[in-house]
DNA sequence: TTGACTTTACGACAAAAGTCGTAAATACTA
DNA sequence: TAGTATTTACGACTTTTGTCGTAAAGTCAA
């Protein structure tokens, strides 16, 4: 399962906190990062954070003409759940999914529509579990 | 949502292959663990982060007769995984839960047993929707 | 042009994590 | 009981992260 498996980037918790900023609000500027960070950190703090994320190649930062330079991230928040997400589902409930599942159901408030999709996608794994456990074994 | 919060521990992802550890094999002596680790680590390595762990209240540690000193998890993966988990879905899905129920479910070959919890967890989360929408609002 | 404000460059420091080496303390066996 | 093997105690070093301070460089309006 799963062979489109890319990178799988490994990220920090400090890491993650940056990339979801940098994946929420586009490619801002370091003044911008600092203000969107919602909580008081210093401005050269952020200023060594991005830069780090820079040289790991997490973000990337580019300068246009006499405007600031701008912070925008490299790795899609795909690659980076799903690499956390597999972990989890490894080292603690080693390889059992439907815990991880089941707490994310059972403590949220899905919308209709997306109850409405989740309904899609059992069905579909169903029918992979059908016609795959024919030919599998 | 989740009123039953309970202390969220936050591990490293080094932490958490040392927590995985202790979950799968009960309590471990230091020997053991450096055996189950599964990889090429120091014996002295494994004392330090076991120890670590310990200070940390993460594990804790028994001596018993003459035997060697076993380690044992303190928490209990469902609480480290919420944890992570919820962080995830703030960080990387901006609170959508969906993407990663849907990453879970797709990349996974759930068995009839665990589908058909799903279903009802399913269920469970359409009554939820009803009886709430009525007196929320 | 110059003074004020913004943006960058650098370097420092501390805490957390990962990795070990050495050697003292215990336990076990011949 | 001696010698050997296992288990513990400690301390050290490195890398990664988070946090800043200081000051140089760049931008802009008066």
């Amino acid at each position: 399962m799963d062979m489109t498996k890319q990178k799988q980037a490994k990220l920090s918790a400090g890491e993650m906190e940056l990339m979801g900023l940098l994946w929420e609000h586009g490619p801002v500027s370091l003044s911008e990062a600092h203000e969107k960070i919602g909580r008081s950190i210093g401005y050269t703090t952020m200023q060594t954070r991005l830069n780090r994320l820079v040289e790991k190649k997490l973000a990337s930062s580019e300068k246009t003409g006499r405007q600031p330079t701008r912070y925008s991230a490299n790795v899609e928040p795909e690659q980076v759940g799903a690499g956390a997400l597999d972990q989890l589902v490894e080292k603690v409930t080693r390889g059992r999914v439907l815990p991880l599942v089941a707490h994310l159901v059972e403590n949220t408030e899905l919308s209709e529509k997306e109850l409405t999709e989740l309904k899609q996608l059992v069905k579909a794994a169903e029918a992979r579990l059908k016609t795959q456990g024919a030919d599998d074994a």
